[in-house]
DNA sequence: ACAAAAGTGTTGTCGATACACCCATGG
DNA sequence: CCATGGGTGTATCGACAACACTTTTGT
């Protein structure tokens, strides 16, 4: 697979390296500051910041696909990434938008050129460790940033859209599935991870109840040492016991029927 | 859009006609005789069985493409229908197997023809009331017909894989969303709708408790009718409360956090 | 009359909520 | 020494499983 390096190359060689019509997307969350963030990419030539996202190679599993996307952008590796719904409508991207982001890059590109053609995108969002991310812009835009969720209303084509999707859908999955693994460094406070289920949630929770309930869980193990440095009572630290983490993960947390 | 009515129509029109590279498979689910049904296509020149699928037009929602798939096959609209899950595996399809099936049915294609190349394809399932459907094959097959679930042992390229993961789906939902409505007729019985429960999640569920939990979702409402006819004591007809139904499944059951 | 299916009631358990209380630490 | 954050204990409530009991109907 050839590394890609500009828009012109991927004008040129696109249709012959990537499959036609398809596309993936990426919502990377990362947590920082109590403040849960999301991965974007300044495009050239738009005022327009957007999803990363990418083509899949004409040989390539989509999912790995998704996966280089997060590892080109992230240089993270096999962390949770999940497909969470298809974006196909027609109009979902306006040609005549891209012709001018190109036209305004000083980009010829022809008219029936497979770039302008018509895309179904597939949505992954992904949760990282924010402190391992390393954040880089690729061939199509100047800059990668974290931004805060809050923050972003507007973006490229109809990436707000399929990012109001994402954090739809872990809201959900939060209902009957652990997280936190990949989102939090391997130690971490019971307060800690309190404070990354608010901000997915953006509603408080009570203290004395997650502790339990999370506890009940089985996943999160407590160890002896405790978060020194902070004003007040030091928190104990707690990890996440892994295989009762993935087994929860795959049966999920309330039995329902 | 016009009409595919033939293979050779497909192979000759395709590459105008529709997006390439994509497809929609359904698995559509029915409900007889206390079995789970699924609605399969008999494929011409393979003696292999099929899940219903198609092509989306140009300047066609791919949603509306799968709805439009089980409109054709079946006769019926606007009812549940959900992606699940999109299959992008290089591999999924075996270009000699299906050059070799064209042949067999007579058909000559070009082996860069748009039909033979690698198609990624979301997958959808349905519910539908099982009494209304007119079973109606496309072009590509030679019947189209009801089969039970557990009679299903292999299909077509990864059909029986998409299958799986739809049936998997399917009980994942029924956990915190309301099911029923469009797999059942207007009028039905608890113990009608706890087979349906029952044989989805293949396991047996206790008669009393399943009515009152049942019923303190709210969705369901009791009728002053009784079902007739059946040897002792006649049972309640329920019927859904549409209103209440809906907002359950935007809601969710259980409220979890 | 009796078996089988359907409807209603009762009890115990467990988890979730809502608190009260205790402990540690910095100012 | 007290405000603040963190940890532990407990009473109450509600959901759900398990099971007993009653009602209806065909044979």
């Amino acid at each position: 697979m050839a590394q890609i390096k500009s828009i012109e190359q991927v004008i040129h060689d696109g249709a012959k390296l990537f499959m036609p019509s398809v596309s993936v997307d990426c919502v990377i969350f990362g947590f920082h500051d109590n403040q849960l963030k999301v991965l974007l990419l300044k495009m050239k030539g738009a005022d327009q910041w957007a999803l990363p996202g990418g083509f899949i190679y004409r040989d390539e599993d989509i999912d790995e696909a998704a996966s280089r996307v997060l590892r080109e952008r992230t240089g993270i590796q096999d962390i949770f990434l999940k497909q969470f719904h298809v974006f196909g409508q027609p109009k979902r991207s306006d040609k005549k938008f891209h012709l001018n982001m190109m036209k305004k890059d000083g980009i010829k590109v022809n008219k029936d050129n497979w770039i302008i053609q018509r895309f179904i995108t597939t949505g992954y969002y992904a949760l990282v460790d924010f402190q391992f991310v390393k954040p880089t812009p690729d061939f199509s835009s100047v800059s990668c940033e974290w931004w805060d969720l809050k923050d972003i209303h507007e973006l490229f084509m109809d990436h707000k859209n399929i990012l109001d999707r994402a954090l739809e859908t872990l809201r959900l999955q939060l209902n009957y599935q652990p997280i936190g693994y990949n989102l939090l460094p391997e130690k971490f406070t019971m307060p800690e991870l309190q404070k990354l289920y608010e901000t997915i949630l953006d509603k408080s929770l009570d203290r004395r109840n997650f502790q339990r309930r999370m506890s009940g869980f089985g996943f999160v193990k407590r160890l002896k040492e405790t978060r020194q440095g902070g004003a007040h009572k030091a928190p104990y630290l707690y990890s996440f016991d892994l295989k009762k983490y993935k087994k929860a993960l795959e049966e999920g947390l309330q039995g329902g029927w």
